[in-house]
DNA sequence: ATAAATGATTGTACCATACAACTAAGTAAT
DNA sequence: ATTACTTAGTTGTATGGTACAATCATTTAT
């Protein structure tokens, strides 16, 4: 591999990162780990902790615990499974729904603002970029 | 700005810094933070702990914590201001290069793992949207 | 029926970070 | 020069994110 890449790629995403995680810490009444959360149980409906730990590779203890936070904030519910006594599904609710837009809206507004000056052709080559590269990781490792 | 690029940039982003963040949380005897903390010494020169607060867009508090434990482990040195009694210049070491260099080549590896199949154009492509991002970041905002 | 496995929670520990209070040393104003 | 203001740095306290280990309750397997 090109080493002059490299080199960029590296130091650029460390920056990346530090801004982003920064940045977008909360937005709204959300934490980015919730709307992270919030966004999962949308997209894959009702859910245990564990599956949900697997899909968001966390643990299930941390899962558990934003999940209880969710819970106690009405964002999601908790739904005793009927055929298992141990385990119950997740299950996000109106009010959560509006949060999780609530903060995907201040994303994207902050981010259109960022890239406002980019050609159509930069921004979608972006996005393919960073999904190419999620992509490959899951491949890869144990993602 | 178009919508479908918006949405794809703000999914993958969150994915992707995820990602990396757990991913690269500790190679070799350094966290991620204190790389970066070495890394910007490393570059910037001797210098003290507000400049670097600033430079890396932290609290000083912050900083000061992850600078003690650098010097505590004699990855830095805290040398006096000579002509400011309440000031110090933290310096990297020889210690503290050789593990900046040990994290970095560890990062160099991962990442070129995960994009030994992408085509030269692609890697650098990669590398200047990331690079142009943050540049944007740091002019609009007040980074 | 007892042992093993499983879903979930809770205890504990660590790192990253910020804000506020504080200390010590420098600078400015009277 | 003495007093008041400012500044560099540290420390106290709080929050969030995460993992590992221990535990609890229930289910499955022997």
């Amino acid at each position: 591999m090109d080493d002059e890449s490299l080199e960029l790629i590296e130091q650029e995403i460390s920056v990346f990162v530090r801004r982003v995680t920064l940045t977008e810490k909360r937005f709204g009444n959300l934490e980015r780990s919730a709307y992270i959360l919030l966004r999962e149980l949308y997209h894959h409906g009702p859910i245990g902790v564990k599956k949900l730990a697997e899909q968001l590779h966390l643990d299930m203890s941390t899962v558990s615990r934003q999940a209880a936070a969710l819970v106690q904030s009405q964002y999601i519910e908790k739904i005793p499974n009927p055929n298992d006594g141990r385990s119950y599904f997740y299950q996000i609710t109106t009010s959560g729904i509006k949060e999780m837009e609530e903060y995907r809206q201040q994303r994207y507004r902050y981010l259109a603002y960022i890239l406002e000056d980019w050609s159509a052709e930069e921004q979608a080559y972006f996005g393919k970029l960073l999904q190419k590269y999620n992509a490959i990781v899951h491949e890869k490792t144990d993602w």
